[in-house]
DNA sequence: TAGTGGTCTAGACCACTTC
DNA sequence: AAGTGGTCTAGACCACTAA
């Protein structure tokens, strides 16, 4: 109804360039002009113009590289996630094998687009919740962070019960494991089927971490998502953990009406 | 593994306030230290003081009162969504009557924590293609703002071709027709029933429409989702959009895995 | 070496809240 | 009236990039 409010200089800088770039005339990959040359033609300081700069990158609509520019940011294919990504045809016929290319001796390696660490820990109050075992029973972790293209995209932590994958492919350290649903198909054969699947989806800012972790540019959400696989008769099997960047994933389900 | 970068004094007042929020030395609700305090605490500029309070609070970890002071956030309850909100128990039984407590002219209306606005526009793209019709045809649009204890939770704008609901009191602009799921019980009731539900989520940062429409502080980010309704045979009945808070919601799915 | 982003200082003024 | 957040200025220095 009224007019926008404008609090300042820097607003008003702001507001010119995100309406410039939303309406295309700058284009993603663009260059916008330089904080002193904003500074000059906007007759502010040039800390009011780093200011704007500064709230459009919060927002996620530019990347600076530091000592070059200030860029419109290139959008990120979306890839959707739905249920058919769990499907037992993606796991059922893989071959569980180690690849053991390089035997060293950390616990953290790197292949094919995916570092994996595993750790036997205890149970906290979430785990124990999420697997229906006591508070500080032994549990395997695998932490994971999946690469694409050399861009970290999402990291995901899996908790199994220790009794279940103990001397199992997935204890070992090497990744390779489970790169397409291996974690599945480990199970099964120890006869826990997984049968349903239990998907949390929260959206959140990331922590410093994660930002630096997952390569985040400064305004870019996250997305966790908690999954709870269990087998047919209820037995939950596993526990994961994942955060994803939002400008990278969407997640697409279809279901009947129920009654 | 290796110390954190500290960029500067600002990023270090940040840390040190992050952690104390974190690790709850301070609670919910509690007030930060006056920036002129900080300044002097730390030794530096009240300027960069300001900018750590700004980090943070882009961060969505505190709220700030103009005049008043800084506050550490208060957690909202989280409001979590399933297939089961669209039960037919929930409708399939809805009387359906408007209540004209208003015969304001205005098509905005406010009651029952739910603004309305009913208008008849042409298919965009977006639309035709979810509702498998011509580019251009007539579409009844129904936007809400829904609220809940006097705060604005999210946005909802249903789509419907004209043909399905013309004459119907789904065009009627006074709100009440649809408070809980009444949309669903005219549909059926011309032999349209909803039978499946396809929903797409994604997560980015708020428009600047949309952060004051919401009173979202800064930092928060909005969950988008949108929705196809179909028959029984595939028929789409209804495309909607929604926004959501993201600190508010959370969604929740289960499935069974699929082969 | 020149251009550019990032951060900081010291001081100023304004707007809002609280008392 | 005092306290507090928000914004701005003018100038400085540093770190990184690109030619």
């Amino acid at each position: 109804m009224s007019p926008e409010a404008l609090t300042g200089p820097s607003a008003r800088i702001a507001a010119d360039l995100r309406s410039a770039i939303l309406e295309g005339r700058l284009a993603p990959g663009a260059k916008l002009p330089p904080v002193r040359t904003l500074a000059d033609q906007y007759g502010v300081s040039r800390n009011t113009a780093v200011k704007a700069i500064a709230q459009l990158r919060s927002e996620g609509l530019i990347v600076t590289k530091y000592g070059s520019g200030a860029y419109v940011r290139d959008e990120h294919p979306v890839r959707w996630l739905g249920p058919d990504r769990y499907a037992r045809s993606r796991w059922a016929t893989t071959t569980v094998e180690v690849r053991a290319d390089d035997p060293s001796s950390d616990a953290a390696q790197i292949q094919g687009g995916q570092t994996q660490e595993v750790n036997r820990v205890d149970a906290d109050e979430r785990i124990a919740a999420a697997l229906e075992i006591e508070v500080g029973a032994p549990v395997i972790e695998r932490a994971r962070v999946i690469t694409r293209a050399d861009v970290p995209t999402h990291t995901m932590t899996s908790y199994y019960r220790a009794e279940d994958v103990e001397d199992t492919p997935i204890c070992d350290p090497r990744p390779g494991i489970a790169g397409r649903g291996g974690g599945f198909a480990i199970l099964a054969e120890r006869g826990l089927e997984p049968a349903e699947v239990t998907e949390e989806l929260r959206a959140r800012m990331p922590t410093p971490d994660e930002a630096e972790l997952l390569e985040l540019p400064p305004g870019e959400p996250v997305v966790e998502l908690r999954r709870i696989t269990r087998t047919a008769n209820g037995r939950p099997i596993e526990y994961a953990v994942g955060v994803h960047a939002a400008s990278r994933f969407g997640w697409r389900f279809t279901y009947p009406i129920p009654d």
